[in-house]
DNA sequence: GAAAATGTTCCGTAAATCGGAAAAAGTAGT
DNA sequence: ACTACTTTTTCCGATTTACGGAACATTTTC
């Protein structure tokens, strides 16, 4: 074999056919396998090994192959975790210019929001999270933001279990938080001021894509002492256009595969 | 190193490996990866460069990887492919029932529909696909069928490049094909006779949504020899019917999800 | 139970892959 | 624009790995 530049891995190119030929029309079986790949059934047979000892395939009992909990789980929740990431970040990045404070990108999860991407703040004082971290949604900008766009039976299990008072300022009755999430859907971003720090706020808004369906939530987060010195409702309008446009940014990015 | 029966091949697990870490802490760039997984950059260059060609990994503009849509791809198939032919199954098998011939599930993917299941006959001679594999759309009754259902501008397209001509029996005259298509959509059932195969024929429909988006096409394959005893507009309107329980299944069974 | 089909292990050997070093490309600071 | 530094890619000798045919083992079918 000629050696140029730029050749591939052959191993791991059989690897990756192997495994989109069990995605498009598995459950197969070995030698199903071996002849589509044009491969010696003993060649086959190894990487299948392989793979299943990584999870990355099954075998059922009647010896046939399919994908396994490892591809898939990198398939349904790590990689399109990482495609928001990577499209939403010009977007973050300019809502980061724009404000100076520090950004976050979050998804509900459950109760909580998880904190999925940020970009800190320069300034000498400043609020940051940890990547992966949970805030409680209902206490937080972005958390309220995404509560606001949850289906009618979602939004009605959320109040339906007590919440839970972390300062002063959280909103633990049911009734008020309802009336909150009212306000925060018709103006389109949502405020928090010391409900789950005392000393930290945001304004967050909800992404959601072309069926309404919620994604994510987009917040700019700071000292409570320095949002008191903002005008809130031109931030919001901020944090809102810039969820807006990342509802833009994910519908394109979805409707060529339609 | 020993040859021991049971090893699993390196090349694969580095790469599996990878993949992992992209995922779960990506993105990152070479020297990390390489650093990570202890081994060197050139090797690692040349695994990124594997991926990245069969898009399983994208290169973004700051030098690093992070999972890409060929990965993405593996969930999008596996998720509504299984769902589709766990619904369509006990059709197809009653339309095998019927018929005696062999039946397809396909779907159509961009000039090709793919054979996504398939019960074959059991008479001596019959017509038989691989699942996974392609035929033209223009020149195989499946095809036509989900053809006659393409909105205006992506059939516009279709028509725009070269129909390729495969048999005599090949339709491959655009104005040709575009009457035929609105017969086989007013019809509600295609037939072919020898148009890709000189020998194979068969009469297929289409499955739509209940917004009338195209899903899938559900066929009955036969020699022609066979085709040319039966009567075509009993067995089309059989399809069809088939089809068209298809989709009040698929409207059933999506809307406990809405 | 026998035959056929399918899958696994063994082993010689060709092919593939490795990593260090050199070359190329990219970034940051002045 | 230039320079220094960092990162990535390419080259190539050498080693390792993975290949497939054949033998063997297991499972399925009649």
């Amino acid at each position: 074999m000629a050696r140029e530049s730029g050749e591939t891995l052959a191993t791991v190119n059989r690897a990756v056919t192997m495994l989109e030929m069990l995605g498009t029309s598995g459950p197969l079986n070995l030698s199903q396998i071996a002849d589509r790949m044009e491969i010696g059934k003993a060649t086959a047979s190894r990487m299948l090994q392989t793979l299943v000892a990584r999870d990355w395939v099954v075998r059922s009992a009647d010896r046939t192959y399919r994908l396994g909990p490892g591809v898939l789980g990198l398939a349904m929740w790590k990689a399109p975790q990482q495609h928001l990431i990577g499209d939403l970040r010009p977007i973050l990045d300019a809502l980061h210019d724009t404000t100076g404070e520090t950004i976050h990108l979050t998804r509900l999860d459950g109760r909580y929001v998880v904190y999925v991407e940020q970009i800190v703040s320069q300034l000498p004082v400043r609020s940051a999270a940890v990547i992966g971290a949970r805030s409680p949604a209902h206490c937080v900008s972005p958390g309220l933001a995404q509560l606001s766009h949850l289906p009618a039976e979602q939004l009605a299990w959320f109040l339906s279990t007590p919440l839970k008072r972390y300062t002063p300022a959280s909103t633990t009755n049911p009734e008020e938080l309802r009336r909150k999430l009212e306000t925060v859907r018709e103006r389109g971003y949502a405020v928090n001021l010391g409900g789950y720090r005392p000393d930290v706020g945001g304004v967050g808004a909800a992404v959601v894509d072309h069926n309404s369906q919620l994604v994510a939530g987009i917040s700019v987060c700071a000292p409570v002492y320095r949002l008191a010195t903002m005008d809130l409702d031109s931030l919001g309008v901020l944090v809102s256009d810039a969820a807006s446009e990342a509802s833009r940014l994910l519908d394109k990015a979805a409707s060529p595969h339609g």
